[in-house]
RNA sequence: GCCUUGGUAGCUCAGUUGGAUAGAGCAACGGUUUUCUAAACCGUGGGUCAGGGGUUCGAAUCCCUUCCAGGGUACCA
């Protein structure tokens, strides 16, 4: 039992000898004592004054002489308004330091039996990665590892959308405009010239929509008769006839955009175990259909369309099968929800996709739960905000992207101008400063992005670099590296006990409880599913330290042993929590910068 | 129209099941290096928590309402 059970413990205890009621456990609130006043735990009394039926200061006053006199570890307390601030004894923090936070197991979690997919990424094979692309990596790479962390089995996936209209875009305007052109002879990574004719596409077919206007047809009439468009539908259906020369073309492509989306996952250290495939996958979901249709979860129209009505849950009508018989999106998405399953059995699957799908997957996690598939329950949407620049939306077909491979290797370039001109690095190695760099770069790009919260939309302005002061990756990295400096220079070895160490500074007693909130704070950011409470929990940590390398004498230089290894001690856990919680975050902190 | 998510300092963001005088960073201004890495530390200024109403001992947080912005809205994904 820790300090705060206790102390719930025992004020339930104390409710009962002194006002004979029974409180409940969950309507005794503890907080950190607010560094303004003495103390370090705080019982907020004012739920509890409905039992004692007197004023709160009295309740205040009473509670804290039975818990001075029952609670060993509790040595004084003072009351301020409703609030009863409780000061806890120097030993009990130095025990918690030496016992339970310099323990091996410290901030790791055991296997708790459960499995758990992860789903992120999920590009379409037309175009290269952008900054919202790299949102969506580094969310679900950083969930997948945080559930990781607290004891899940997990399974990355990556869903490639590797079919239909927009890819044939690419296709066509490659065949026409194209002139053999490839990535060897274009010195070009292969998703970017892919997005190239993408580009060149949508240029092209505005221009047709234009000329058909003048000719005297609507918008929407143009847009549909464009030879273009026409030709770009005629290539879907040959390619799902087989016809074999699309297909080659097909393959040829995709494949020069896998080797370039291998360069940048590799870049920005994301990994999947399993990839599925849209074009394996897109036909699946009609048996779904058929099953819905028996157990009446859904109903044919007269067209032969089939729907499903869920106006009772609020929602709308929605078609899960055309007409024709054909798919639509969440036919397929039902039917690879299922395959999924199948294939892993897991608990929870989680879905990394942006908030503008937020309506398809409360619609989809309805629909399956509503078939009685006992598994539906485990789905989750992880959604999140779209990344805008100050001019609005970023816009492929329009150019008006930041590419991320661009935005990685400007990161990478910032880093080395910031380092160089401090001067820091002039003993590395070439090798050293190249990794020392991307480093620094990737560490800013990842923190900027993962310390806000999913949901909420994130604006970039390319025109402001991100910052490498602050809260910022860059930081946190620094103060591990200056750890790792200074346990060097001191020559410590390992952790052993500083047991001489009687008192406690006040930033070392806020260091001890600060640092004894990680697994907490791993564990609600799994539970949450994000990265950003414990972005932001480093961030108090890398502050705190730097705060105590700042009052207290040199380390180094000190004479007192045990006072001399408590505060390395305090140092390396420090240390070990930044690194162990930027891995998490995929952000690798250098030993020394 | 309807559904949904946001709105906190000049800018970018924190803010726990409702708890004390709403916090950081950047930017601005001032200070700190014969002391273990100054990508650091300390200080100053900066707020109608979008507006209004309600519930509560207590509201940035919960409820209602208005405004603003993003997203979705029956055969795109």
């Amino acid at each position: 039992m820790n300090i705060e059970q206790h102390i719930v413990a025992a004020t339930i205890t104390a409710v009962k000898d002194l006002y004979q009621q029974e409180i409940q456990e969950n309507q005794i609130s503890l907080q950190d004592t607010r560094v303004e006043f003495e103390g370090q735990i705080t019982i907020v009394v004012f739920p509890i004054v409905r039992f004692s039926k007197k004023s709160p200061e009295v309740t205040a006053k009473e509670l804290g002489a039975y818990l001075v006199e029952h609670v060993a570890d509790v040595t004084g307390f003072n009351v301020v308004k409703g609030f009863l601030n409780l000061s806890i004894a120097d030993p009990y923090w130095l025990s918690l330091l030496n016992n339970t936070l310099l323990d091996k197991d410290f901030g790791t979690f055991k296997p708790n039996g459960q499995k758990v997919m992860v789903e992120y990424s999920s590009p379409n094979t037309n175009k290269p990665l952008h900054l919202g692309h790299v949102r969506n990596n580094l969310l679900g790479y950083s969930v997948a590892e945080l559930l990781k962390a607290n004891g899940y089995e997990v399974f990355k996936v990556n869903l490639v959308n590797d079919r239909g209209i927009h890819i044939c875009k690419s296709m066509l305007a490659w065949q026409k405009f194209g002139n053999g052109e490839t990535p060897e002879s274009s010195g070009l990574k292969g998703d970017h010239l892919v997005g190239k004719y993408y580009v060149i596409f949508d240029k092209e077919y505005k221009k047709e929509i234009e000329a058909l206007k003048l000719a005297g047809q609507t918008e929407e009439e143009a847009k549909k008769n464009s030879p273009l468009i026409k030709q770009a539908q005629q290539m879907l259906l040959e390619w799902e006839q087989g016809n074999a020369e699309v297909l080659d073309l097909w393959k040829k492509m995709n494949g020069w955009v896998y080797a370039g989306f291998d360069i940048t996952y590799k870049n920005l250290g994301v990994d999947f175990d399993k990839y599925y495939y849209e074009s394996n996958t897109y036909l699946l979901g009609k048996d779904t259909v058929e099953e819905g249709l028996n157990k009446g979860v859904f109903f044919k129209k007269p067209d032969g369309s089939v729907w499903i009505d869920l106006t009772e849950d609020g929602l709308d009508q929605k078609l899960v099968l055309r007409a024709d018989g054909t798919s639509v999106y969440i036919t397929q998405d039902l039917g690879t929800a299922e395959m999924k399953y199948d294939d892993f059995k897991m608990d929870q699957s989680i879905y990394v996709v942006g908030n503008e799908q937020d309506y398809h997957f409360k619609v989809l996690f309805l629909i399956l739960e509503k078939m009685g598939k006992t598994w539906a329950k485990g789905l989750h949407h992880l959604s999140y905000g779209m990344v805008d620049l100050p001019s609005g939306k970023m816009k492929s077909r329009e150019g008006t992207v930041v590419d991320a491979d661009d935005l990685i290797a400007e990161m990478v370039e910032t880093a080395r101008q910031k380092t160089e001109a401090l001067g820091k690095t002039n003993d590395f190695s070439d090798e050293e400063k190249e990794r020392l760099y991307y480093d620094i770069g990737m560490g800013a790009l990842k923190y900027f992005l993962l310390k806000v919260e999913p949901k909420k939309r994130l604006l970039f302005d390319p025109s402001e670099s991100i910052d490498f002061q602050g809260n910022t990756g860059p930081f946190i990295q620094y103060t591990h590296a200056r750890i790792k400096s200074l346990l060097s220079k001191a020559e410590y070895a390992e952790y052993s006990k500083a047991t001489e160490v009687k008192d406690l500074s006040a930033t070392e007693l806020e260091m001890i409880m600060l640092l004894s909130k990680y697994p907490s704070e791993l564990a609600s950011a799994a539970k949450g599913y994000t990265p950003a409470t414990l972005s932001n929990y480093l961030y108090e940590v890398a502050k705190m330290f730097n705060k105590f390398y700042h009052e207290v004498p040199p380390i180094v230089k000190e004479e007192d042993a045990s006072l001399k290894q408590h505060r390395l001690n305090l140092s390396f856990i420090t240390a070990n929590i930044l690194k162990s919680g930027m891995k998490l975050l995929g952000i690798t902190v250098p030993e020394r910068m």
